[in-house]
DNA sequence: AGAACAAGTGCAACATTGTTGCGCATTGTT
DNA sequence: AACAATGCGCAACAATGTTGCACTTGTTCT
């Protein structure tokens, strides 16, 4: 089986971005991660990066669809590997992010039946569900 | 009729907040756009203010539930008045935010029946629904 | 394997926004 | 009218976003 470091870069050079040591060490620390990573967390983890470095990193990582963003109730910015295929046009999530609000951590949660929404007189593209409640661990 | 002005200084009272002149003026600017409100543009409109009382304003009728947020997609910081009783501990908004990809317009959409969603094993309090597409204008 | 080129990274620098403390001004109440 | 609680402006600092530039590194081509 492929290790993770080979598949990460074979992720980054799909999309022409190159597989450097700080991308790859980025992409080990977000998919180790047990759930979706705060942003503070990641700056602790790469503590070692240099600030914009790890600014440019995420956004590239963002743009190109390896990872996706999960911001819910607008607090803390929380960050994770996309499962499916992303790309900078669409990132196409068939989950929704759960934030616990006794243990603050957030998740990716895969849903069994898409979620259907319209909206008269309109094209609608993309949703986002962001949901807070209680997890298992915390009931 | 009660006038705009009333209704405001009575939201705030409500809440043991102070209807002030600041307090007013924002509210009416928050009221009186067309769509929910970016942040740039309620500088723009209020760019008399200061800065930091534009943010303390924000943040207490965030708190009171008087108004509130709306982020789609993750860019500018969108602003609408809450159409139900909210309060500090529960936001209940019956609706999902549209932005219009095409004007960048974001608006409170009322939905007729409740969405319902079900993470096994959790306790669902809260769900935010972020809609984006293109709006009946820009079609 | 080595050269050449494109891309990535660190540093410095600046912009924007979040956040707090404090003294003065204002609101709501007695 | 006067008092107490709250709101407001100013100053100051922290955190984050953002860009330019010089240096380093990954990838490709030979």
């Amino acid at each position: 089986m492929m290790d993770m470091e080979t598949k990460f870069a074979g992720l980054l050079r799909d999309r022409n971005l190159k597989a450097t040591p700080k991308r790859l060490e980025l992409l080990s620390v977000v998919a180790n991660y047990h759930t979706a990573i705060p942003y503070s967390e990641l700056q602790k983890e790469l503590h070692h990066f240099d600030r914009v470095t790890l600014y440019r990193t995420i956004n590239a990582l963002l743009d190109s669809g390896i990872i996706h963003k999960a911001s819910v109730s607008s607090d803390e910015v929380y960050y994770a590997m996309c499962k499916e295929y992303c790309t900078s046009e669409c990132h196409n999530h068939k989950h929704v992010h759960f934030k616990c609000l006794e243990c603050l951590e957030v998740s990716c949660v895969d849903v069994t039946n898409p979620i259907q929404i319209q909206i008269p007189n309109t094209i609608v593209k993309q949703v986002e569900i962001e949901v807070s409640g209680v997890c298992s661990k915390c009931i």
